[in-house]
DNA sequence: TTGAAAGCGCTAACAG
DNA sequence: CTGTTAGCGCTTTCAA
């Protein structure tokens, strides 16, 4: 049987109370007899048990990831960062994999409760706020990553994708395009809803009339992306910009398909800065979503919460950089 | 405060051992009472404590999992099909990213043990058996993937390297390379060593003289695949093997920078079959791992396991497959 | 500086 | 078919 408390407290000639206050360096214990239990615990290889510690009153220790999809390159960066800063806190992370399915969802966020996760991370497209709401009101931690949902008492981080779309098509526009297609992940979303509304503002900032019929709505897959820009080629663009890298990589591959050459002929720029942009060929121009610095805040942002420490609900938007590589180009025509 | 098993017993006006009863399906209950429960239950809003009922003898229903990065795709794919199936089957997913750190494996394994995860799936590279020996002498359930260790009572998924190594250099045969490079992501991995041999068996089974200079080690990065293809290029290869997509990205690049048009001055074959080998240009020939397969069979073994269902470990071997898309083609010269 | 004891929320005999 | 009760391993007053 695995060692408790008590074998240890036996063992050593002391209390249970003794043990767990070496444990958590709590109360004053004096130095004889915590290297006593220190040495004894060490001989019978002790470990916390963190389900009764939990049990008893303290965290456990344990956070819930809500994402998409792992295989998409952006949530799986995120992830990695969110996890490593958890880790480095104390904090393990459950990864729970939605689809985007609403009852997937609320699946997951019933489970974690069960498991009386310390905070859960929502980077998921809820759209049923009822689920949240009810975290929120049974006062578990939450906050939301990359998605816009002022409304609810909730602390937010997220890219500010208006200026990420705007950087987007002021590069475009510097190096002389004018008749720029879009191509957007949805037009609910609202992370893909303002980087499209950035990009326009740009253009009209620029003059550059606006024409409907370069932007196509896709999904988010490569494919989707493929077809909406087999579409978009036919209005002529000299230029596109994808809301993510994914549909990026969709553009690319039509536009080879259409046999025009990138960027000579074609200019492309993406959007997040996954691992894919930089080995498409030629790498891909893209807007930077800082996606290290959003996965440290937000375990920063859930733990100052689940510690108490924080009152204030706050939002952090984070400044999307541009990262030029060889998808843009001057227009040529 | 969240709701307890004694305040719905109370409102119902049963025993708590009723309640657990109608939760846990087990004894016999009248429809009635098990109704009247679940209507409260709802009313309350009550979710059963897994803690404690984790502490009072069954399953935490967490199962941890231990990969070297969740960035590198395939270990994202992998994440995701074994957080699919775990999920299917009711447990959640602990992810542990170690960068194939030997002291960072060591102190997640002691963090799994004291959150008392129900089994370990192991993923990652750890050199040091102690870790997983004492494991497996304290009965955790857990299962190695995708690593040669039959030295140990452990159940192991893999695939069958040696036939994928023998695939791309029998695919590269046939279409007439003889002069074929190699790039292994390290020598030391047994996985990277089966397949480098299966290459070479297949090589001189068809009579094609073996030359030292043609391997390359590297590690298994983009940039280390091109850095090490860069040099085998000096020995002009008309075809390269590369032991995984990333690396033969980075084969590709280099062929790129050479001046070498892909495929028909240079084929390239890689292997796993990622997300990644979809969007290259042009798209690339590969060995693909049957990750869906795996992540499924290791967690049904691992669950079996735990249910205490598998006396015999076992050693479940699945076969890879090639993948023919654009970065191969008939030798030329 | 240490210990006794009462929980934390649930399960599992066992008894009725 | 239902209830009583003794834990599971740890934390935390409160006394000593």
């Amino acid at each position: 049987m695995k060692p408790t408390i008590y074998d240890i407290a036996k063992l050593a000639g002391v209390s249970t109370a003794t043990v767990s206050k070496v444990f958590n360096r709590t109360g004053n214990i004096s130095e004889a007899t915590r290297s006593k239990v220190l040495r004894i615990s060490r001989e019978l290889k002790y470990q916390p048990s963190m389900v009764a510690s939990a049990l008893a009153g303290k965290n456990t220790y344990s956070l819930g990831l809500l994402i998409p999809d792992l295989v998409n390159p952006f949530f799986a960066e995120l992830a990695r960062h969110v996890e490593d800063r958890a880790h480095a806190l104390g904090y393990n992370l459950i990864i729970c994999n939605t689809d985007n399915d609403i009852n997937k969802e609320i699946q997951y966020i019933q489970l974690l409760r069960q498991k009386s996760v310390d905070g859960i991370i929502v980077a998921t497209g809820v759209r049923d706020d009822d689920a949240l709401k009810e975290l929120i009101h049974q006062q578990v931690p939450v906050v939301l990553v990359a998605r816009e949902m002022s409304m609810l008492a909730v602390s937010t981080v997220l890219t500010d994708d208006f200026v990420g779309g705007y950087n987007a098509a002021s590069h475009l526009l510097e190096l002389g395009h004018r008749r720029i297609g879009l191509v957007a992940e949805s037009m609910t979303v609202s992370s893909s809803k303002e980087r499209v509304r950035g990009c326009r503002y740009a253009l009209e900032e620029a003059g550059v009339p606006y024409d409907d019929k370069l932007l196509a709505v896709s999904d988010f897959s490569v494919a989707g992306g493929k077809e909406a820009a087999a579409g978009l080629l036919r209005e002529e663009p000299t230029a596109i910009f994808a809301c993510n890298d994914l549909l990026a990589i969709g553009v690319m591959q039509a536009a080879k398909e259409a046999g025009l050459a990138i960027p000579s002929e074609l200019s492309v720029i993406g959007f997040d800065n996954t691992i894919l942009a930089t080995i498409t060929d030629p790498p891909m121009t893209t807007i930077a979503q800082p996606i290290r610095a959003i996965g440290h805040q937000v375990v920063d942002l859930i733990t100052r919460e689940i510690n108490g420490e924080q009152v204030v609900k706050q939002r952090v938007v984070l400044l999307p950089e541009l990262i030029r590589r060889g998808s843009t180009a001057a227009r040529s025509e």
